[in-house]
DNA sequence: TGCACGATGAAC
DNA sequence: TTCATCGTGCAC
């Protein structure tokens, strides 16, 4: 397994949220490797794009997204649910890809099909926000060989409130997966 | 200091 | 469509 490098996450948001897709994403606490196939994610964009945390501004929960790129921007919603997000581009562009959804690999004994259900399934939680991604404990890296896959674009889900930003199409996901959360 | 709400998930 | 459940952000 090849860990993905800075210059990975330091570029287009879009980009990066393509190309995270079929990556892996390993979490290694108290002896346990869990892996896990990125199969959906969802790009947010910047302070621009109304959708995004950062559309507000700086705040202590969001921080972490105006901060250089290859981190984890980790926070907790509605309550119950942790959510994950990879920063990326460069530091001060506040932007971020969301994960939504893993197909199980190593380890992961729950279901993964949500943002909320994948962080539970692989143990992610407040300790992990702003952790670096290029750490040896928590990081993506790339498969083995290089596959071929099917990419679908639609809008973001949840985000009804941002307005035309709410029918970008900045939703990818795996055609192929039977682990997408909403196809 | 109070309060409306949310990048969810599950039940009904 | 409704509800669980609580940190966050902003109004007051």
């Amino acid at each position: 397994m090849r860990k993905l490098m800075r210059e990975f996450y330091d570029r287009d948001t879009r980009v990066v949220a393509q190309e995270l897709l079929g990556k892996f994403l390993v979490r290694i606490a108290d002896g346990v490797e869990r892996i896990g196939r990125i199969v959906e994610v969802e790009a947010y964009l910047g302070p621009h794009d109304r959708a995004s945390h950062s559309a507000r501004g700086l705040t202590p929960r969001n921080q972490v997204m105006f901060g250089p790129p290859g981190h984890a921007y980790v926070y907790f919603i509605y309550g119950m649910y942790y959510c994950m997000n990879v920063v990326t581009e460069r530091e001060g562009h506040a932007s971020a890809v969301l994960l939504r959804a893993v197909e199980p690999l190593q380890n992961v004994a729950s279901r993964t099909c949500g943002p909320g259900l994948l962080c539970r399934a692989m143990g992610i939680d407040k300790h992990l926000n702003a952790h670096d991604l290029l750490s040896d404990d928590f990081f993506i890296a790339a498969p083995p060989q290089r596959e071929r896959l099917v990419i679908v674009k639609r809008p973001r889900i949840g985000v009804d409130y941002a307005g035309v930003w709410a029918k970008r199409h900045l939703r990818f996901y795996l055609k192929s997966s039977p682990f997408v959360s909403r196809p």
